[in-house]
DNA sequence: GAATGATTTGACCAACTGGTCAAAGCAACG
DNA sequence: CGTTGCTTTGACCAGTTGGTCAAATCATTC
């Protein structure tokens, strides 16, 4: 009977590096366009060696989402009941937008997952997202019944948040090619920030 | 020597049925996703009779893409520098978001495309669109110097409205997992209306 | 209704893709 | 240094895909 080993140095590196190779063809291409071979070039590897390290494409593609999703969530977990409500929401615009500059290639997989209909992703999406929205849009709600942000509809203020910081890493060649030289990053900050300050403070 | 004839009847509803079919099967799965097979079969014909009407999958792309950037950025071109200020840009968002409630597929077509690096339009994107947006952020600040509307950088004005309105399109499964049986676009004009009324109203 | 051109199809092909496998290479450990 | 198990690879396969082609069918017109 096979126990599960210690992964050795080597299983580690590869498995890190296949990835991160992953990552760049499946946020390129999408699911469709990414094949193996590519994915395993890019990690420095050939084909069969990446297959000995993942049991398919599918594998890998789930394994990505799986892990991504978490830390993709994160700045909305950390939406804190206890802070100011309008400054914890511009937290959690500010860091959305730094993570759209940051970790485009995640956005991406994620927008191409979605843009196609989610099929992989799809019973997460209504769980687990669900949850911690429906819980973060109460939170919202509460704040609002107290006077303390203005009313607006709880679950649309966090979708335009979502869309409106995805946008610059989603559509980012749309988005350079408009603006020509210009770097899409120097003005959003300050945009949103005036946004979502105008649209949220109470009165 | 064969001269270019009246396309006879079959033709043009041949055309039109592939050219329907074609939407809905390369905004569903994304251009390497979908196959000609498919969009042959769900337009009525054999594979071999559509590529009697299309040369490639390729140009059927092309053909789409091009039919559809017209009209999908006729509302911002009909922004009205004689009109309102205020009411034109809430017309413009109005618009914007029927069209996302009315014309998913189209939308996704374009999302698919541009989250891939937009491979077969970025030539008309830093051309044809940045100089229809360059013209347009154009009258916006006009209209802030003029103090007619709130003063905010005019390029990330028009890129969240776009980011806000297609995302129900784009992220449809998104929304929908998340809201429910709550209809996504019960609530979303009022919210975007409001938006943009209390980010824009000058003062 | 015969001739002409438009339309449709089955059979086919070459390229590509995800995945397999047996054998070879390699590292570590006694 | 030989054994053991981990790692890598070339050769291969079956299924899919975009696209071709000659032949058959159909519509139109004279």
């Amino acid at each position: 009977m096979t126990r599960p080993r210690q992964p050795t140095r080597i299983q580690a590196r590869n498995r890190a590096a296949i990835l991160e190779a992953a990552l760049d063809v499946f946020s390129a291409l999408g699911y469709r366009g990414a094949t193996v071979d590519r994915i395993a070039t890019a990690a420095g590897l050939s084909k069969p060696n990446l297959l000995y390290y993942f049991p398919s494409k599918e594998a890998i593609h789930e394994e990505l989402l799986g892990r991504l999703l978490d830390t993709w969530l994160d700045p909305l977990r950390a939406l804190d009941p206890e802070g100011d409500p309008l400054e914890e929401i511009l937290a959690y615009v500010r860091r959305k937008l730094e993570m759209s500059r940051d970790y485009p290639r995640e956005s991406r997989l994620f927008a191409n997952e979605i843009v196609q209909g989610a099929p992989r992703i799809h019973a997460i999406l209504s769980t687990d997202l669900k949850a911690l929205v429906d819980e973060k849009a109460a939170l919202l709600a509460r704040w609002m019944e107290e006077g303390r942000i203005a009313r607006v509809h709880p679950y649309h203020l966090i979708f335009s948040i979502w869309s409106l910081t995805q946008h610059y890493a989603d559509f980012d060649v749309q988005v350079r090619a408009v603006l020509g030289s210009e770097d899409p990053f120097a003005g959003a900050p300050e945009f949103v920030e005036t946004l979502y300050r105008r649209l949220l403070t109470p009165g």
